[in-house]
DNA sequence: GTTCGAACAAAATACCAATTTGGTCTATTT
DNA sequence: AAATAGACCAAATTGGTATTTTGTTCGAAC
């Protein structure tokens, strides 16, 4: 039964998941990961081919579990400015939960596997489309004034994902909120007197 | 005669911050230095206590070169706005050539010397001082509307070193330069229809 | 279709001898 | 007195080897 076997599958991603965050890619093995999912270490590939498709799995898990996360605290809103702010926070605190992918985007180890780069592009154009959504209805409504919308996208994309590192190792949650405020609010107001 | 003292201390500087910046602090040696500087490796010894104070010279000597360029460039300016464009740009095109102070603010195994976190800590508070008299000087002329100088100005700072990466690695110098301008762009007028 | 256990090659680890390196010290030279 | 050279040393590194572990395969069993 096809049914079977793909949560077969999701048990051993889900497993997997957990044993990666704490241990890291490399220092997990199969063996730990069959004992977690209550199988023999050879049955375990019957599901997969091998360690980097599990790994693969549970990354993608983790990015569409973002892309969801992102686009529904976006879609929460109507502002545009709302949805900006909406997109920042959530990102940022969705990230501090889901290690393998910030792993995944940061280790140069990992980063030698093809697949990782793809996601990451596919990541980006993501987010991209999001945020050019986002100044496209700005522009739309009249509120922002932009001249290419794509670049600035980029741009903006560019400098959050710039501020991840610090704030993955910030502790003081009030005091992050507030520096992507006042990041925010130079974003919508800029510094010159109006 | 103390001077020549110097002159030799600064000399071996100077080799060691060219095999530094080739090899990498680990990989060099001091019979390499020694040599470089037309020593006996013991000689060295008469000027410097051991091979992280050369070092220590070394990204000392970095760090005032990036100072000093940052502190010529926005003087050369009065209009806060270029300014800021001056700082962000210098930094950018003075890093490329500073390879140990970047390396020293980036490499797990050298950030274990307690001096390099002296060292940016100080660095840091300088970027932010510029900055800030950047800001302040903009708010009094009544160009700048900021609530809290010190903050943004932390902010920004943050903003643009989380963008170091991407431009370090970068290959398209107008393609950078197109971003920061979008950057600035953005930081002055902001993206609200005025 | 699913699982298990044996087997295997490659990778990782542990161990050890040899070499290199950073640093010290004394005698010599300038 | 200042600067240098060379011998020396302990610690670190390197390279080689033996051992263990790991990821994977395969055929048999359920």
């Amino acid at each position: 039964m096809l049914e079977d076997f793909q949560k077969v599958q999701a048990h051993i991603v889900e497993k997997a998941q957990d044993l990666f965050a704490r241990f890291g890619f490399r220092k997990t093995t199969m063996d730990e990961i069959a004992q977690a999912a209550r199988k023999g270490k050879s049955s375990i590939y019957h599901y997969f081919q091998n360690k980097e498709e599990i790994f693969r799995a549970v990354v993608e898990k983790e990015a569409n579990e973002l892309k969801k996360a992102i686009s529904q605290a976006v879609a929460r809103e109507t502002d545009p400015r709302a949805q900006l702010r909406a997109y920042v926070l959530t990102r940022m605190h969705a990230l501090k939960n889901l290690a393998n992918l910030y792993s995944a985007f940061r280790d140069d180890y990992i980063e030698s596997y093809g697949f990782i780069e793809r996601l990451r592009v596919g990541y980006d154009e993501f987010e991209r489309s999001v945020i050019s959504r986002i100044l496209q209805a700005g522009v739309e409504r009249g509120e922002f004034v932009i001249e290419d919308v794509g670049l600035m996208a980029y741009v903006i994309v560019v400098a959050f994902k710039g501020l991840e590192y610090p704030w993955a190792v910030a502790q003081d949650i009030a005091k992050i909120e507030e520096n992507i405020d006042t990041l925010l609010h130079v974003l919508f107001y800029g510094l010159l007197k109006r």
